[in-house]
DNA sequence: AAATTCTCCTGAAGGC
DNA sequence: TGCCTTCAGGAGAATT
């Protein structure tokens, strides 16, 4: 499940070897991803040239003159970059064609998107509501105290909101409460300022990590057969039953909004 | 408003 | 061996 860090490695990625390039023709083999992907597309895009690359939330956009491409991995989605003329297999439903390269969107379940926009991309509907980004000044405990204070869903779903801070999915919800020692059940209108403070703390400290080790592999995830590895320090995601390692005790799970969610109920209150 | 439920999809895993 | 059923899950849209 690709999170943040494993967007952000992928738009480093594409930074390095597809920026600056112009796009020679756009092949979209299968249309029906999250919402079809309009027909028009590839010839809106075709002999443009891709002049940067960004990321918001778990959103990449791939800049254009005329507008940009809004691309989302969903829950299985990755992106390879190819030779050309390298033939595609199963559930690779989309091309970019460089003249050196291809950039190929792959994604099995298809909950991924390709949209486009020719508004800033910030402006998209989908955009426009996202909350702060977590690693930036405006992601502060401050503003994560006043946010909950309005708010009884628990404190894991919280910092899952895309609304109140984007790019949070559940491997690293679970590991920043955890390493935060807060209850994943514990009301969000329920946590003190200095909480919320180490709460926004360790988000920003986890996600660090995670982009530093190349993001996390798990199961869907991977760009251009390349890991990350983030997954060796994952503390309770996919461990439970097995002890915690703070305190040795066997870590407990639940389903939380249909998530799963593992924990430590002795260390987390 | 905020909270909850529904929805899309396929591969892996487990039961019989 | 093989055919079921269940489940994982991002997040927008619809509903309460």
């Amino acid at each position: 499940m690709p999170e943040l860090p494993e967007v952000e490695t992928t738009k480093r990625h594409l930074c390095h070897h597809v920026a600056g390039h112009i796009v020679q023709r756009m092949i979209v083999r299968h249309r029906q991803l999250r919402w079809p992907v309009p027909n028009i597309l590839p010839s809106i895009v075709n002999n443009h040239r891709l002049h940067h690359i960004g990321r918001r939330g778990k959103y990449l956009l791939l800049y254009f003159k005329p507008g940009t491409l809004i691309i989302h991995l969903g829950m299985s989605g990755y992106i390879r970059l190819l030779p050309p003329d390298t033939p595609p297999k199963k559930h690779e439903h989309a091309d970019l064609i460089f003249d050196h390269m291809i950039l190929r969107f792959c994604d099995p379940r298809r909950f991924g998107a390709i949209i486009w926009t020719s508004k800033p991309p910030q402006e998209h509907h989908l955009l426009s509501k996202l909350g702060p980004e977590p690693l930036s000044r405006a992601f502060t405990g401050a503003y994560l105290y006043k946010t909950s204070q309005r708010r009884k869903i628990s404190v894991k779903l919280l910092l899952m909101n895309n609304q109140v801070v984007t790019g949070i999915g559940n491997i690293y919800a679970n590991e920043i409460i955890y390493r935060a020692n807060i209850h994943p059940l514990r009301p969000a209108n329920t946590l003190d300022k200095s909480q919320c403070q180490t709460l926004a703390k360790i988000s920003r400290q986890v996600l660090r990590q995670a982009i530093q080790a190349g993001g996390t592999t798990i199961k869907d995830f991977q760009s251009n057969g390349a890991i990350g590895y983030f997954q060796q320090q994952l503390h309770v995601y996919g461990r439970q039953g097995l002890p915690c390692h703070q305190c040795s005790a066997l870590l407990t799970h639940t389903r939380l909004n249909g998530r799963i969610t593992v924990f430590c109920e002795h260390c987390q209150h």
